[in-house]
DNA sequence: GCGACAG
DNA sequence: ATCTTGTCGC
């Protein structure tokens, strides 16, 4: 599978995913799990546009420590469009994965997976593209909703989307803001939770994400 | 028309 | 995403 590189490609391909039916995936006793994460220059903002240089890294862990690390240089072909995320995202990301030697069980990166106008944001993507189980973790929903859960480290909310249940409010630390975990490929509600919940190392951001954000900061430079 | 809107 | 110092807390 290959990523469309239009508009009536890419909602094409997601009315396509939404619908898609895979075997579901099984979380095993000891995971794999991978994180990915692509950043942009410093003092970059908006929606930024095609061409834009970025640097990306994937990492695989043992949920805690990293076993295998990569990172490399991208482009960004387009612009950042709330919905069309992988129009700008999606390569460098497929990228920075298939660089790795060996694979995760299971991979995080930042993106929705049924949080979206159709029902297939980029964790879904991704995860059907790379032909791996994924789950994203994002800062707030995109077209969700729902109240927070107690400020109390492992409280959980739901993410509702015209009365579905499509992700979870996770206060991953107490003190801080609860992160929203999508299921994505071959990943549901639960297993979703669980993943995040057992690469927290007691931060707020779940350990492959935080070092993969941390190895493609460092290959940009400062 | 206006604002909101994953990163 | 990125812009940003100090500051409060464990």
């Amino acid at each position: 599978m290959n990523w469309p590189t239009t508009k009536a490609e890419l909602i094409s391909l997601q009315l396509e995913l939404a619908s898609a039916t895979p075997a579901p995936w099984v979380l095993p006793d000891r995971p794999l799990i991978g994180g990915v994460w692509v950043c942009f220059p410093r003092g970059l903002s908006g929606p930024g546009a095609a061409g834009d240089p970025a640097w990306a890294a994937a990492v695989v862990t043992d949920g805690r420590r990293v076993v295998e690390q990569q990172s490399s240089r991208g482009t960004a072909l387009a612009s950042y469009t709330p919905g069309l995320l992988a129009l700008r995202l999606g390569p460098v990301l497929e990228g920075a994965v298939r660089r790795l030697a060996g694979r995760p069980d299971v991979l995080l990166l930042d993106g929705t997976g049924r949080d979206h106008p159709r029902g297939a944001g980029l964790a879904v993507q991704l995860g059907a593209v790379l032909d791996l189980p994924t789950v994203g973790v994002t800062h707030r929903p995109l077209v969700a909703s729902g109240d927070w859960p107690d400020d109390l480290a492992g409280a959980t909310a739901p993410l509702l989307v015209d009365g579905r249940h499509v992700g979870t409010w996770v206060r991953t630390r107490t003190g801080t803001r609860p992160l929203a975990v999508h299921p994505g490929w071959r990943t549901d509600l639960a297993t979703s939770v669980a993943v995040v919940s057992t690469c927290l190392a007691g931060r707020r951001t779940p350990e492959p994400l935080r070092l993969a954000r941390q190895a493609a900061r460092l290959l940009r430079g400062r």
